[in-house]
DNA sequence: ATATTGAACGATTTGTTGATTATTCAGGGC
DNA sequence: GCCCTGAATAATCAACAAATCGTTCAATAT
């Protein structure tokens, strides 16, 4: 159990290598097999295919970034509306980041998202579930009125979704991002009305 | 001058038929000619190329929809939140229906946005200006506290973003998009913050 | 029995060729 | 002079063949 734990991942490993010096595409399975020192037929008794692999150190680095944010929810020293500006810049940041460092975990990330719909989900969940405890934190302390932390991440989530596509920021530079990034922050934790309390139209649809 | 102008309609015309009818790609530039009764070369004494035409044909689509949205500049009765809210759904429904009526003039903006990116922001400038004039009124009666509609305007745009690319939303129902974007308005207009005011920490770059 | 191999198979990609098409421009008609 | 044509040109696309690669599995090794 434990080896084949260790075998998989050596897999990764190898796979990681490759995939982010040469790119998935290039790289093929029999490279794969060569440097595990194993033949490419049984790189399939420890993944399903490929894209499998990809997706498991996609997964990983998800996991990652999501532990990273985890690190806001334990200043207690900042106010509830600074952890969430916290939060999303720290997000945009990253993702600029790995985008400049290694276009390729980036490219990695969209092919894995075109074929497997659900597995950028999953991400984005690991996310929302970090933000949504950055909210109740707020609401507990009295900083936030709102009644759903776990809706009102999802929202969040929606509002901000133009810093988190790399695909759609490929031609600005990270300080007008970070510029409307800010704007953005404002307008969400202060809302547009004069002196403000919630305020609910009905929906007209 | 006059006579120039009536051939350019012609043109956009037939090209606006095939287009939506065919596709951008399956249109040849002879094709056109025919429909105009000319030659292919004369046409290029009144575009400087078959992208253009297309790019003309988008313009004027955008045009009209910046032109329906003015609309509810005209609505004294409702008040500035639900002015802001009706701009944000006449959108995203205007996008929804035209992706299910007819795709390939959502097709064409995308062939024309790829090859063109300056195209897609004057298109998202002249929605910025009806928003920038609805948060003003906003302003004037008293209803929204801002300092700079032109700015808020963006930053709305980019809080909303999600629900301005078909591409993005391809997946999800109109129902769910509404729902969402419900939410991303509350947020906007409302903030999340107990009593608000506007709260500006300092930015950390 | 279990773990591993590597040849075989089908899918995908790559490369090549021929045809189609956008664009240009020398020339003919007004 | 100015319009306009249509053949010439160059760029792009489509179709097909060859090669490569992911995946499977019968055979082999442990």
């Amino acid at each position: 159990m434990t080896l084949l734990d260790e075998t998989r991942e050596k897999i990764i490993d190898a796979a990681r290598e490759r995939f982010t010096h040469y790119g998935y595409g290039k790289t093929t399975m029999a490279e794969l097999a060569r440097d595990c020192d194993m033949s490419s037929g049984n790189l399939y008794r420890f993944f399903p295919g490929k894209l499998d692999i990809a997706e498991e150190i996609c997964r990983r680095a998800s996991i990652q970034s999501a532990d990273d944010l985890t690190y806001i929810l334990t200043c207690p020293e900042r106010d509830a509306a600074t952890r969430l500006r916290d939060f999303l810049f720290q997000d945009l940041r990253e993702t600029f980041a790995a985008l400049e460092k290694n276009p390729r975990i980036v490219e990695l990330a969209q092919i894995i998202t075109a074929e497997r719909p659900e597995f950028h989900n999953e991400g984005l969940k690991r996310e929302r579930d970090v933000l949504a405890r950055i909210l109740e934190m707020g609401v507990e302390e009295g900083a936030f009125s709102i009644t759903n932390p776990q809706e009102t991440a999802e929202m969040i989530q929606a509002a901000t979704m133009k810093f988190s596509y790399p695909q759609l920021f490929t031609r600005l530079t990270l300080d007008k991002l970070e510029r409307e990034l800010d704007g953005v922050y404002q307008l969400i934790v202060a809302g547009l009305v004069q002196g403000a309390r919630r305020l609910t139209p009905k929906l007209t649809h």
